[in-house]
DNA sequence: CTGAAAGCGCTTACAG
DNA sequence: CTGAAAGCGCTTACAG
């Protein structure tokens, strides 16, 4: 009869039992540690198929003081930017032979110290991390006094001690933003989640800002919406911006999820998009690029963005102390059709009138 | 000087020693475990919070034969599907303070099973898959053989000795298809990645023949199209399928993610969807309602699924043996702009001439 | 209520 | 090239 518990799952004592040797030499040859004959190194092969052994984990880590994980912290896995990383991160954590942890915050800032302290428990060899501020960050500093190694992705610190790839956030919004001063807009509306709260919330919107300021134009109004809220949240958010006499025919949102959203809601608040309302976005999600009209957008390569940050948090690991710096990635404008021309009628005034669907 | 080494991280022995008490005792007071003196309770207490004590949980986990962690398989971070239902599952493994691994098999069938080794190596309490074919899979007869609990989630196994969570696929194909029927559709194309392989994409396909045949029609001309294609690839697949003179009237997809890119790729052919044609997806991702039509779709609660899924392998954790089965989570028709009534003119013959733009 | 001791599955100097 | 022994950080009977 044999025990139930865990199926007398092998150990390495099984196998050196199996191959008629010590656990010593089994452990040598899984890990290619140390010279071993040809014929123990058989002899413990064929016992290691046979009784499908994997070493476990546990063991392997307590005592060699190295656990090949990663912990990997997200604001949330259905924004498309976010998966999108996690995917570049997880296969080339696969590539390394590297598992990896994963942790949503909801992107609720008060959750990350907690959600960083659970991972720190698993001992993994290093973090990486999107995070909301990364300038003002107890999740970041708690990790700086445990000396483990971590990389920011999309983040965009100010103090730049920190690892971090994302692209340049500024420049990106004062170049969409640009372009759409160029097709002859003026009056802007800026729609973004709580972007004080982010680091690149405040690097869009001041992109924004700085492009309008370069035109002569006036700062644009500004319409914060709940970014996990419904389109008809939305809807009604945008309402009091919409409604005025002195509607925007831009509206530069903050990112392509919350663009989505917005155009929408705009289209049921009775306004064309792009013919009274130009709408741009920013990412460069897939799904956006399918929708008739597309969106005009900022394209960010975030897989390659969460392989990098991958690759550069495994030379971290592999003790490489490369100067900290941001690596800013290239991006792309994306002409799309919810942008055009401004309406040529721009005096002001009444504009069409607003109806709710 | 301090030893750089890992930072002298606090063991239960630094903590004990500050504590004046031993490891046991420490013990205790973490887990609960036993009885302690308010007042030794009280001194380790002070003294984990002073170190900011963390047990290790490689020690733990090797000790007492438990690791407080979930291994989960998904095909794909970046399908918003298996995005909801790892943000079901990890934000309930959290509540139930579990830790989350998760993993990619990019759809490939082959990569499973080694996957799954992977994960067993880290010997944690169970995992949640969404497999290929939970009909055929070595993966999930390792996972029997090892004893290790596991639960399905979106995988519809015929021999339902297996634990899943997913909803009626056939069901919800074939009403979905008769409700375009019932809009005077007569000529359909089922539309696909490589359905053969999965279970869920045999059970939708039947789903659509079936509703068919109830009403008297011809099955469904098919396209199959690499599902990770561009909407390039998707337009070049497609127009051999919309070329001939009985163009199909109605697409039904097999999912929401390739019924967008299929969308995209027959207005690029000259059609207009939905007065040439009419497209039906699956899944009811968030993104597909805000697209300008909408996508009519079944609805279906990922998140809710892949929560539900992960309550139940942790009933099975708990060591409860409720009986096996399928657990099908209701679903809805929504109908949406991209399905209207079938063209008057649908006597066959030359229709509109398909174009590239 | 408390602690000493054993041991989980491994790896790694060390001695041969 | 090989194995005996120690020990990683914990938990858990066991004895008191």
């Amino acid at each position: 009869m044999t025990h139930a518990r865990n199926l007398d799952r092998p150990t390495i004592g099984t196998v050196a039992r199996q191959a008629r040797c010590s656990p010593a030499t089994v452990s040598r040859v899984i890990n290619a540690s140390g010279p071993v004959s040809a014929d123990a190194r058989a002899r413990v092969e064929r016992a290691v198929a046979e009784l499908r052994f994997r070493p476990d984990v546990h063991g392997q880590s307590l005592r060699s003081r190295r656990y090949r994980a990663i912990g990997v912290v997200v604001p949330s896995y259905t924004n498309p930017v976010f998966a999108n990383s996690l995917a570049g991160i997880e296969s080339t954590a696969r590539d390394a032979a590297r598992m990896v942890f994963t942790a949503a915050t909801d992107y609720a800032p008060e959750r990350e110290l907690a959600i960083v302290e659970g991972l720190l428990a698993q001992r993994p060899e290093g973090l990486l991390l999107t995070v909301a501020d990364a300038d003002r960050c107890e999740a970041l500093d708690r990790l700086d006094r445990a000396r483990v190694p971590y990389v920011l992705v999309h983040n965009h610190p100010a103090d730049s001690r920190r690892h971090a790839v994302a692209v340049d956030n500024f420049g990106a919004s004062r170049d969409i933003t640009a372009a759409l001063i160029a097709a002859g807009h003026c009056r802007f509306a800026y729609v973004s989640g709580s972007f004080r709260t982010t680091d690149r919330g405040r690097r869009r919107f001041d992109g924004c800002v700085a492009a309008l300021a370069q035109a002569g134009l006036p700062p644009p109004a500004l319409a914060e919406l709940d970014y996990m809220g419904s389109p008809q949240d939305h809807r009604r958010d945008l309402t009091a911006l919409l409604g005025g006499g002195e509607t925007p025919t831009a509206l530069v949102c903050s990112n392509d999820h919350l663009a989505l959203s917005v155009a929408a809601a705009v289209r049921t608040l009775g306004f064309s998009v792009p013919d009274d309302i130009s709408i741009a976005g920013f990412d460069g999600i897939a799904i956006a690029r399918l929708m008739t009209p597309s969106l005009a957008t900022v394209e960010t390569p975030t897989q390659a963005m969460g392989a990098a940050a991958m690759q550069r948090l495994l030379r971290l690991i592999d003790g490489e102390r490369p100067a900290a710096t941001v690596e800013l990635f290239p991006y792309q404008l994306r002409s799309g059709g919810t942008c055009s021309a401004a309406p040529s009628d721009q005096t002001g005034g009444e504009r069409r009138r607003a109806t709710t669907t």
